[in-house]
DNA sequence: CAACTCACCGCAATCGATTGCTGAGTGGGA
DNA sequence: TCCCACTCAGCAATCGATTGCGGTGAGTTG
């Protein structure tokens, strides 16, 4: 079939056709026509690790050949051979969440310089939608994942894990599988923003936690029973309310509900910042003075919280990190199959704004 | 996917050899086989374009046999084939900016439906980085491009554009080319947030005009003079300064200048809400009282606003609606590649909060 | 009954890069 | 002088889906 090229002499030149109004692409086999090669010996010329399998000369002829074309290999090819892509999935709830971009970038900034890619996609919390996310990632041939929307039960993610498929989870965990995970210190940025509120004089706090279907929701309502425990404080279930988002109207109508409940408390340590916004909606509604009447600290540390009114007291989390990590976490074990996955947690710590003061009285 | 996998017709099984621990999964040629007819019918019968080509009765059995399967056509090949992806690159400066979540959500709520999906890359402003993310996305052969970095003078995106590549640009224009774009009615906009000032009887108003290498900071910085002169006001040059950057930093640097040059003024007008939430980092420092000594507005309605020290008055501009017009423009040339290009501006509002008041004295 | 039409399906090439295998050529050692 | 080892480069298959072209069989018509 080498009749099908015309092109394929020394004179050719004619070569595929060039589409109107676009510059077609230089591919290997003009490279190597080019330099005088088989395509075969321009890939391997091209690829560092393959060589030293050909003459230096020849390697350099290429190489030169290349440069003049500016050839640019085409990924979508190598990934059809090599069932490698460079790319590696991610999944979050909602890019809108500020939570996200700063581990977005976090990831890409350290898959950048290895040469990976980050695909980006949200599920919205739909588990209908994740699994056809993660599907059409799994069909774009993706190296490996980072997680953002881990469940406590997540079968989807075990099945995936079990089959080998790389991963590693941010921001949240599973519980059953030994999946690495990267999250902050969550129970002890807890145990700092309890510690916090007592040295102010607080001695009724409030919870309102976050979604218990939810590692990080679990694990800041337990280091929050803990912490109140240690402080010698005795732990009131009343005190303590569900939200069944991470989100402000979530966080609203926790407080609400704890308010209308009429037990006592002087602050509130917020799942996250959203639910601690929640709770200034409902401060505006009924005209509660913060921190003057309720203290309240947030978790997470998004941007602009020092321009709040009042600025808000919070645990941040180094989300950046969280990213970076990820992503270095998921190279390593993409790279070596065999390593010991681990899973690592990052500091936090405390910035005091203006949101939480000595109770009144 | 069903785990087990008795496919592979009668003596078959020898094909390609599944990976350990992972699950192979089927191929065009493996529902082929099972459905008894040859890969190009297979291929046929799946494509709905190409249905009609082969009898209904062998067309069922096609698809039975795919969805025993679980049979997912790979993107990869199907892309090497006809060189298209379904995909379109999408090119913000910096996915951490708040503006541009809610384009992004715009777009893939638009772009998923029709089959398609986004390629997110991040230039934080550099041309170097940009050209090269551009270059990637080309040789990923992205179908289109949706581009929020354009700067009025931009040869790159001429080039791309005059070589046929289809691409919408969203937030900014260039000056030169007619390429499609959507944007805020920036004009009407400004015009809107000066009215507001001069009802509350501010005569004296600032501009802190964003980067003037933008279409956004040369056309909002022109319609504020309009506005002025159109209040019977005159327009004072040394009240407008040019940020660098469209960030909280240059607006703040900016509003100091301002002050330092001691020119009276009693409402600012910023470029966008970055650069009036500087502002209030000046107000802060040097403790000016907003909205009693100077007024300001901002510009995009970014989130969190309403619960800023104090609230921001700001006009508001329908992110979301940009990118699911942007998109839907995009999914538009690449289905008529004929079509006139057209550009479209959405309305803008202007949301009154704390910010503003009238001017003392 | 023969020739012709048409619907349907299979063959094989193709997209572009990668890689196992083979063969040509060179140099060295016995 | 002969043979072997070794380097290097080309051949062709392959990844999986798509599609132009050609062939087969059934049905139709003169």
């Amino acid at each position: 079939m080498s009749a099908a090229q015309p092109a394929d002499g020394p004179m050719a030149g004619g070569g595929a056709g060039a589409r109107i109004g676009s510059v077609q692409t230089p591919t290997l086999r003009d490279v190597a026509q080019l330099a005088g090669v088989h395509a075969a010996t321009a890939s391997r010329a091209l690829n560092p690790r393959m060589r030293p399998m050909v003459n230096a000369d020849t390697a350099r002829k290429v190489l030169r050949a290349a440069a003049t074309l500016g050839y640019q290999p085409n990924p979508i090819a190598r990934s059809l051979k090599t069932a490698k892509s460079a790319t590696v999935g991610l999944v979050i709830p909602d890019l809108t969440n500020p939570l996200f971009p700063p581990i977005v970038r976090g990831i890409e900034d350290v898959l950048g310089p290895a040469g990976y890619n980050a695909w980006i996609v949200n599920t919205d919390n739909d588990p209908d939608r994740e699994k056809a996310q993660l599907e059409s990632l799994r069909s774009r041939q993706v190296e490996g994942l980072i997680i953002a929307t881990a469940r406590l039960e997540h079968p989807l993610l075990y099945r995936l894990h079990e089959q080998g498929t790389k991963m590693v989870l941010v921001n949240r965990r599973v519980d059953a599988a030994e999946i690495p995970s990267v999250t902050a210190d969550d129970a002890a940025g807890v145990a700092l923003a309890v510690h916090h509120l007592v040295g102010l004089g607080h001695r009724r706090i409030a919870h309102l936690a976050g979604p218990q279907t939810t590692s990080t929701g679990v694990v800041r309502a337990r280091a929050f029973r803990h912490a109140i425990a240690d402080h010698g404080l005795t732990y009131d279930p009343s005190l303590m309310v569900t939200c069944d988002y991470w989100t402000e109207t979530a966080g609203a109508r926790a407080l609400r509900g704890l308010l209308d409940a009429r037990r006592p408390f002087t602050a509130v340590v917020a799942g996250n910042d959203l639910i601690a916004l929640g709770c200034y909606d409902v401060f505006a509604e009924r005209d509660i003075p913060c921190p003057d009447r309720i203290s309240v600290v947030g978790f997470n540390g998004m941007p602009f919280l020092d321009k709040m009114r009042p600025p808000l007291t919070t645990v941040s989390v180094p989300h950046y990190e969280i990213g970076t990590e990820a992503a270095r976490m998921l190279l390593d074990a993409i790279d070596d199959p065999g390593r010991h996955s681990r899973s690592v947690l990052l500091a936090t710590s405390l910035v005091v704004r203006r949101s939480t003061a000595r109770p009144a009285g």
